[in-house]
DNA sequence: CTGTTAGCGCATTCAC
DNA sequence: GTGAATGCGCTAACAG
């Protein structure tokens, strides 16, 4: 009997049932082409999927020094608003042979206590969409020198993957200029990232460049709920000839406020521009004219970084994908 | 010099550093109350801050034969559509001190080519939104006596929690009948997954409970795009009264394209009612009915499982927690 | 081509 | 309280 006692069969039990080495019944089962005479292979296969064995990953990685686990940081689910991208993402990852663990760090208060507990395993990479943290911070926590920045929080050690945005921003401002807008109001995200303070700084000098005058900033915190409240002040009778929000969601709860402003969801009073693209804005209630990017070139630019590491030198520019202005009704 | 060659501390380099054994420094390092004397549980804590040390999960995991991992096993990521959901589920399983790793099954056609390679960690436990395979597949594959089946195809040996849907059904139907609903239509979606099976039988019994005729089901695939194609074949000059469609998602498709019949949002030709309440839903622009569960509660009963193994006796039956209907402008 | 051996980093006996 | 020794499951390096 070459069953084992307490359930799950290892390596080693495989090797007795085949009668070879454990060594051997590694080669075998291994996916790369290592050096086991025909008749063995066949027998270690065969004793493998008698005993239904299943290498145990932990164990493999503790010698080969590859965990094949990358981590995503996230602050909250809800920072992957766009799952395209993420579905992608995740796809690629697994395609290539790794794993995803999914870490929600929470909110910016409870930063300092995940740092500290530090309960993290040490992955090959981490992808941080989180701001919570610092490259360097970050290569501590799990132990790896690859730490792809999502956040614009990147040093000179760590790559970095950012949307261009000030291309689509003034593809957006030209077309509004181009209708004749000359006042704009502004909804922003949440002031501390640092992402949305270039963001913002993007539409002051294409506001500047196109001699609009921005009249009117409302700090949201890119909810649909915050867009809601943006509305009051933001619109009205006087409002300005377009209002830009650096989220989808905000200028949907604005759209959904000022509704009777954009009879069969054409701008009256005032036109209307999104930030992000998301694929909620093919739908037909709502047609906000946004900024995206390619989500592919994205992924592939981040996923060549996971595949050939070494193709990163420190001091590297991050590598910008060029965003671009999505036409749409509200505009 | 106690730097350790290769740049990673191990519990060695700790000991070394703080003049104790290997075995000391584990007890001094584990969070358990372990017996130490106070000034070496005090050196080694501060060789180990010295040293910067993590320790290594994976070998901790091969020798205390848990890995505080968890999958959680989808097709897409779309099937996450309740982001709330998701980020609770996550949330409560960090807070356990726990991980996640999540896995993307793919379109059915591709599970059995995930199955053959079976590159699966051996995780604490697995929970399974993916309808891709039944419980004992699942088990097989992370070696992982503890599968919570989520999708339905749950048997003697795995817990499982389910939202109970007739309920919540039963009331949306109800609902209907007392407005004076005579005739109905259903869209649903893929034919293949028991719990739409499950979920149109009830439709149908309802239906027959309250004298409501089905006069017209239309299959889709839970998406807006697919609502959108359903609603020419289900609506139009002789609509039923109502139009019940077993995703939030769908009904928001046949909501776009027939939004006239619902001048100021209520229904004028036929009434529309949904399915999962997505936070979508309450967004102005879908003020659709739905039903719905508590995902609080959801979440908890899938946590129990997690931190009480043992609570799960073989043969019990599934958790249900129970749907409710949630009235809207639509209905 | 094959089998033996020696770790990977850690927790855990079991003697002291 | 402490430390030396053992083993978790696996693969790399070596010697046949």
């Amino acid at each position: 009997m070459a069953e084992p006692k307490n359930g799950t069969p290892t390596i080693g039990d495989v090797a007795k049932l085949a009668g070879v080495s454990r060594a051997v019944a590694s080669r075998a089962l291994s996916s790369e082409k290592r050096p086991v005479s025909a008749d063995k292979r066949e027998r270690v296969l065969e004793a493998a999927e008698q005993l239904g064995f299943r290498p145990n990953l932990l164990a493999q990685s503790l010698t080969t020094k590859t965990v094949n686990l990358v981590a995503v940081v996230v602050n909250h689910i809800h920072d992957l608003s766009d799952l395209d991208l993420f579905d992608l993402l995740l796809e690629r990852i697994q395609s290539i042979g790794k794993q995803v663990i999914l870490i929600r760090v929470g909110s910016v208060e409870r930063v300092e206590e995940f740092l500290r507990q530090g309960v993290a395993y040490h992955v090959d990479a981490a992808l941080v969409f989180s701001d919570f943290a610092d490259a360097a911070t970050v290569r501590r926590l799990f132990r790896s020198d690859l730490v792809v920045m999502l956040n614009g929080r990147h040093d000179e050690l760590s790559p970095a993957v950012i949307p261009d945005e000030a291309v689509g921003i003034n593809q957006a401002v030209a077309d509004a200029a181009s209708k004749g807008v000359r006042t704009a109001g502004l909804v922003t995200g949440r002031a501390s990232s640092l992402v949305e303070a270039a963001r913002v700084e993007h539409y002051r000098q294409a506001f500047a460049a196109r001699g609009i005058e921005l009249v009117r900033v409302v700090q949201g915190d890119y909810s649909y709920e915050s867009g809601h409240e943006a509305a009051a002040t933001i619109t009205g009778w006087d409002s300005p000839d377009a209002v830009f929000c650096t989220s989808d969601a905000m200028a949907m709860g604005i759209l959904d406020v000022c509704r009777a402003d954009f009879p069969h969801n054409r701008p009256q009073k005032f036109r209307l521009y999104g930030f992000d693209n998301l694929s909620l804005t093919d739908f037909d209630a709502y047609p906000i004219a946004s900024i995206g990017y390619d989500k592919a070139a994205y992924v592939e630019h981040v996923l060549r970084f996971l595949v050939e590491p070494a193709a990163f030198e420190p001091g590297q520019e991050p590598v910008r994908v060029p965003t671009r202005f999505v036409p749409r009704l509200t505009a």
